[in-house]
RNA sequence: GGGCGGUUAGCUCAGUUGGUAGAGCGUUCGCUUGACGUGCGAAAGGCCACAGGUUCGAAUCCUGUAUCGCCCACCA
């Protein structure tokens, strides 16, 4: 038997020896793109990459993505639509500049002032190509099955047109406006940055009661009181009912006396503190809205570094972290200072992309505007009819309302709608370098939007545009937006499936929505399936500072990419965190082997059979069967429904436990060579139609150990990659 | 302050529509069985957080409690 065996099937099964070459072959054979799949009138699948930040390696958490996308656009494929899975990365503005800054000044303590514009962005481009080139290797060595003809990124040539085309109309609808509003200052990296962008942090720091007039007032950061002109208290607040609202009183304050004025406000928390503040509308979001509703005086206190201005007197020109002792001193002195609560606990905000302490600020910036009415000329969407008025906010909350987008696991849609209720308009102007250039330029007190201007004399915005922007057109930009007539567009747009983990369902997904509700007026997909993280073996985040990370890439030069795909998808239901340990990873390798070994049991004791035709069957088999025919209905209606975690585990199970165990067990008698001619043959189809099926069925989840085995069986002509589904197919005869 | 999720074997977690509990790793014992010692056979180990309720029947549905965690808002 064993001289006709493949000789590879002789030893042990070894990943590193099969997988870059299966890889190629796959590649190669243009079952990755979509013109080799399926038929033009047929069902179609169509689902973007979620675009990896370039901004260094991909994590463990990357590969469960791509494990989970491959087995969906695997198994879709093999069922017969035409697939299509498109690669790309992100350019990730904030996050790569102000690594590449960090890069920099730690070599050289130079910052990206020191040079020019344009020569700044070459050193980021470099590290953005790099990184792009190392991502690209990492999708592969995971068996991903991407498009790779059609890869994009964010900041190519191609998603400039469409983000300068989407800004333009967004811009001509009102949607977009320039308006002074307060933002997030970041001091650090000195751009503004969102509130998604926003992290909090837990800080006790010293809370200061201090006399303002008649009342007293507490604050935090005395640093910001130079200003303060305003008192503001509940209208409803008893204790303070005989002061009126625009009443002045005159009062001795930190630089002298000053004149204040009442302002009453229910904004006001009355059982906080005294009941009474003094605002900071320039750095303080609250304060400012308070000063927006009742028309007041805005100064500006600090500047975009953290240094004091001339409002502060003797303290301006320093930095507030070296003022605030002095000042608090001073208002000792004046007898100013009541008392200091030395455990005051807050919350600090700290820019999430690398930054700094977020200092309130209000400037100049771009914003889209989420509660603006506008006309929807052409609308796909139930509901919403082609030329109806509706706001943006209206727009994302009803295509998941009204299901024309289902959220797997459902209860992330009430998220999605706590988090739209709670938005405000998205300030969408960076003051940083790296990303798409805000395509509006300035003359005098002209403004023009969209191309760059033919005559001389204008000036372009220096700021560029929130990462979110470009990713919330992935959907569409990747298939030929603006343009279409674009084929790609026109066949694979909205796409079928958005896979992405639940922690950018507001960055992206909610942006997504957005940009195709108001540019298509359509869905940009259609289901969203939403991962979880990926913990350690004792259910901690992983992160460089513990040292507990685990990178895909030793794991899958250990355990081989198959092990570390199954390890990432088993156990690993649609937005529940998942914890991963080496352990977990190992096992599978086992399994690998364990299919490795039973193809060589298979295929020595089956060699000549063909499964095209059924023999009489011995009643066992039959049974046996029809069992398995079961089975394969089970796997393929979780598979549909998205439970991969469960369609996984019972193809292990099954095969280990059952196929193994049990069926290659219970037909070894009859496979002797003495054994009875008609049950020996029907046990031999028995063995190699369910160990065939099984063998396609474990393709989406073990791409690359199955086409192994695939290409050592007799009789298998084409690619794993592209047989069929088992489902449709008669069990017995 | 608002919302959401977890609480199941020693550890980390599955359990799709309610029908007397499963995986990986770990533990114990045995096995040169002709696919596989990356294996095989066997075993130990869980009143499915707690208390009520619905039901013929609940880990699974409802109510409450405890506890851990996450998200959002952010109070000077």
């Amino acid at each position: 038997m064993k001289d006709v065996m493949d000789e590879r099937l002789l030893k042990p099964y070894n990943p590193k020896e099969h997988e870059d070459a299966l890889y190629e072959t796959w590649q190669k054979s243009g079952f990755f793109t979509p013109e080799k799949t399926g038929s033009e009138d047929g069902p179609r699948f169509s689902i973007v990459l979620p675009p990896p930040n370039v901004t260094g390696t991909l994590h463990i958490g990357h590969a469960a993505m791509l494990a989970i996308e491959d087995s969906i656009v695997r198994y879709k494929r093999m069922r017969g639509h035409k697939t299509l899975w498109v690669p790309g990365t992100d350019h990730a503005a904030i996050a790569t500049q102000s690594r590449v800054e960090a890069d920099i000044y730690k070599k050289e303590k130079k910052t990206r002032h020191d040079f020019e514009r344009e020569v700044f962005l070459k050193q980021v481009e470099t590290f953005a190509q790099e990184s792009h080139d190392t991502i690209v290797n990492q999708i592969k060595k995971m068996g991903a099955s991407v498009d790779w003809s059609r890869e994009a990124f964010t900041l190519d040539e191609k998603r400039g047109r469409a983000v300068n085309t989407a800004f333009k109309k967004m811009y001509d609808d009102g949607l977009i406006y320039r308006g002074a509003r307060i933002v997030n200052w970041d001091p650090k990296l000195q751009t503004t940055v969102s509130d998604d962008e926003i992290e909090w942090q837990e800080e006790t720091a010293p809370f200061y009661y201090l006399t303002y007039g008649p009342f007293t007032i507490g604050t935090s950061r005395p640093e910001t009181k130079f200003g303060d002109k305003y008192v503001v208290m509940h209208p409803d607040d008893a204790r303070y009912a005989k002061y009126k609202d625009g009443q002045k009183i005159e009062l001795e304050w930190i630089n002298g006396p000053i004149t204040a004025t009442i302002v009453k406000d229910s904004a006001i928390d009355m059982t906080f503190g005294t009941g009474v503040m003094t605002i900071t509308p320039w750095h303080d979001t609250t304060d400012f809205e308070i000063a927006e509703r009742h028309d007041l005086d805005k100064e500006q206190i600090i500047d975009e570094r953290g240094i004091l201005l001339p409002v502060a007197g003797e303290f301006a020109g320093q930095h507030i972290k070296k003022a605030r002792p002095l000042i608090v001193e001073k208002l000792k002195e004046k007898g100013l200072l009541e008392k200091v609560d030395e455990k005051y606990v807050h919350n600090i905000a700290i820019n999430s992309r690398g930054g700094g302490v977020i200092e309130p600020q209000i400037k100049k910036q771009w914003f889209v505007a989420v509660d603006k009415e506008f006309t929807l000329p052409r609308s796909s969407i139930e509901g919403i009819s082609s030329g109806a008025t509706t706001t943006l906010k209206r727009l994302m909350r009803h295509v998941v309302e009204s299901k024309q987008i289902q959220i797997i696991p459902d209860r992330f849609e009430k998220i999605y709608f706590n988090w739209i209720n709670n938005l405000h308009d998205w300030c969408v102007s960076r003051q940083i370098w790296y990303g798409h250039r805000i395509p509006v330029w300035y003359k005098d007190s002209q403004i023009h939007a969209g191309e760059t201007p033919k005559e001389s004399g204008w000036t372009q915005d220096p700021d560029t545009l929130d990462t979110w922007f470009s990713s919330g057109l992935w959907t569409f930009s990747t298939l030929g937006w603006p343009d279409t007539e674009n084929a790609d567009f026109k066949m694979f747009h909205p796409t079928s499936l958005l896979e992405t983990g639940y922690d950018i369902i507001f960055f992206w997904v909610a942006r997504m929505i957005l940009m195709s509700g108001y540019l298509l007026g359509d869905v940009p997909f259609k289901t969203v399936y939403l991962h979880g993280l990926v913990r350690d073996a004792k259910g901690r985040k992983m992160s460089k500072s513990l040292g507990n990370t685990i990178n895909p890439l030793d794991m899958i030069e250990k355990y081989g990419a198959d092990a570390t795909r199954l390890s990432l998808l088993i156990g690993a239901p649609a937005g529940n965190d998942i914890s991963l340990s080496e352990d977990k990873i190992r096992g599978y390798k086992h399994f690998a082997n364990k299919i490795w070994n039973a193809a060589r049991f298979v295929l020595s004791n089956t060699n000549s059979m063909s499964i095209n035709a059924a023999p009489a069957l011995s009643e066992i088999d039959a049974r046996t069967l029809s069992e398995f025919e079961t089975f394969t209905k089970e796997i393929t209606a979780d598979i549909e429904a998205y439970r991969l975690h469960l369609a996984s585990e019972k193809l292990y199970h099954y095969f280990w436990h059952t196929f193994a165990d049990v069926i290659i067990e219970q037909t070894k008698p009859r496979l002797k060579d003495d054994a009875n001619g008609q049950d020996k043959i029907s046990a031999q189809y028995t063995l190699l139609y369910i160990f065939t099926d099984c063998i396609i069925m474990l393709h989406p989840f073990a791409p690359f150990v199955t086409e192994a085995v695939w290409s050592v069986m007799p009789g298998t002509k084409n690619l794993l990659i592209a047989a069929p589904w088992p489902d449709t197919k008669p069990i017995t005869s």
